[in-house]
RNA sequence: GGGUAGGUACCGAAACGGUUAAACGGAGCAGACUGUAAAUCUGCCGGCGAUGCCUUUGGAGGUUCGAAUCCUCCCCUGCCCA
């Protein structure tokens, strides 16, 4: 194992607060001592969600604590998930059915296998425990806790000012959460910030029930591509892991200057110098990120091909090597020709015959390298044409 | 349980019997400008082969030539009283 100063060196890296620092020491120290890895805890939803980078930065963070040797164990919020954490603006959830959260537990290691080492890593549901709690102790748990106090909360305290329901069992969350601390014996819990709350509910209970209360570790909530709101996506401002390397290049050059030096920090392993160094040129720096991200994800390789491809693009607004090939079947075709809105629809590239429309007006939408004015127009393809769609959307056209 | 204010498109929010797919803002999309950035400007932002037609203002009925707007019942939410 590590020695103690590293160890805190590196855990200590793009943290906000490390709630009680001493008590973080103590247990480095006692686990160096007796050779036994502590125990880090990251609560998950199994709602499906699609990884982005967001997400990526409680788990790069697990990284480090499993590269030092600890045990990382994912808490899956089967029972939780009924009730949605009240962080946000969500509305109740539905229930999962088991072969669901399965399906999408697969999935979610799926994405995070990019990072984490599955092997040594352990999930645990908490419907284990959480569907068996019984009426009195749930009693006896929620007596720790005043309501004034859970109001606190900043999302809460924001809903019932703003005159927004809040329901019961979202009161119940935190002391939910609070207790798989309980069960898990966890020495450390992570989060975001947003999160800070209710990692302290599962401190509280731990020391109420006669355990070592967890320290608790907030990392930062990242910023998604419009720079403002937090990744999320329902916001629309989020870069997927599991989205082709073409596109996650693409969303990072979007992203605002003013966001580079944050996404560098906690996305990429660039030292703070060689940071401060490149975004003198905020173009190149742009371009540094965008290809050290998409090589967290995929080989290197593909990195420099999604490089190109924004080069191509947007750089040289040329066309792509390689794009989506559509084969027009010949029952599409009157007499050898289309409609051009029916054949966006075809695409669909477009949603509708209106938007298709639409788009054609404002000059979007062209063939071959020539703007279509025209929503009426009937075309008559090659036996292959490049349809383009705004700067970024290209589709090629196969008729034979 | 009683009182009271509400439920409008992705979100916030106007309109409160008749120039109407429903002001305005945000988000989103497209175009211009750029470093595909940001900022800014312009346009679009329910559907239909379409100078017209169809479906929309919590749900179901009703009044009316005409309803998001009035009436009845139901569902949901805030606040106050208990």
């Amino acid at each position: 194992m590590v020695e103690l100063e590293r160890q805190l060196k590196i855990i200590q890296k793009n943290t906000v607060e490390i709630l009680p620092e001493r008590e973080l020491i103590e247990k480095l120290k006692s686990s160096l001592k007796k050779k036994k890895p502590l125990r880090v805890k990251y609560g998950i939803d199994p709602t499906g969600a699609e990884i982005h980078l967001g997400h990526t930065v409680p788990i790069r963070k697990l990284k480090d604590f499993q590269d030092l040797g600890h045990k990382i164990i994912f808490l899956v919020g089967d029972f939780t998930a009924r009730i949605g954490d009240p962080t946000g603006r969500n509305e109740t959830r539905p229930i999962l059915s088991k072969p669901q959260i399965e399906e999408n537990l697969r999935g979610y290691k799926q994405q995070i296998r990019k990072i984490l080492n599955l092997k040594k890593t352990e999930f645990r549901y908490n419907s284990e425990w959480l569907a068996k709690l019984k009426l009195e102790e749930l009693l006896k748990l929620s007596s720790n806790f005043t309501i004034a106090r859970i109001l606190e909360r900043d999302d809460f305290f924001l809903r019932y000012k703003s005159g927004k329901p809040i329901f019961m069992q979202e009161f119940l969350y935190p002391l939910m959460q609070g207790y798989d601390s309980v069960v898990l014996n966890s020495d450390i819990e992570l989060g975001a910030t947003e999160q800070k709350f209710n990692l302290l509910a599962g401190r509280t209970l731990q020391e109420v029930l006669g355990k070592e209360p967890q320290v608790i570790i907030t990392v930062p909530i990242l910023e998604g591509t419009d720079g403002k709101k937090k990744m999320s996506k329902s916001f629309h401002n989020y870069i997927g892991i599991n989205e082709k390397p073409e596109e996650i290049y693409g969303k990072l050059m979007s992203i605002p200057d003013s966001l580079m030096k944050k996404y560098f920090h906690l996305l990429t392993e660039l030292s703070e110098r060689e940071i401060f160094k490149l975004l003198k040129n905020p173009l190149l720096a742009k371009k540094r990120l965008a290809a050290s991200i998409v090589e967290n994800y995929y080989e290197k390789r593909k990195a420099e091909k999604a490089e190109k491809h924004f080069e191509t693009i947007f750089q040289k607004r040329k066309v792509p090597e390689e794009m989506p090939v559509l084969q027009l079947k010949r029952e599409n075709l009157k007499e050898g020709k289309i409609w051009i809105v029916r054949l966006l629809c075809l695409t669909k590239l477009t949603t509708s015959h209106n938007d298709a429309r639409r788009l054609i007006l404002q000059k979007a939408v062209s063939l071959n390298g020539e703007i279509i004015t025209n929503p009426d127009l009937e075309i008559e393809l090659k036996e292959e044409s490049i349809l383009k769609l705004g700067k970024r959307h290209f589709i090629k056209l196969k008729t034979t």
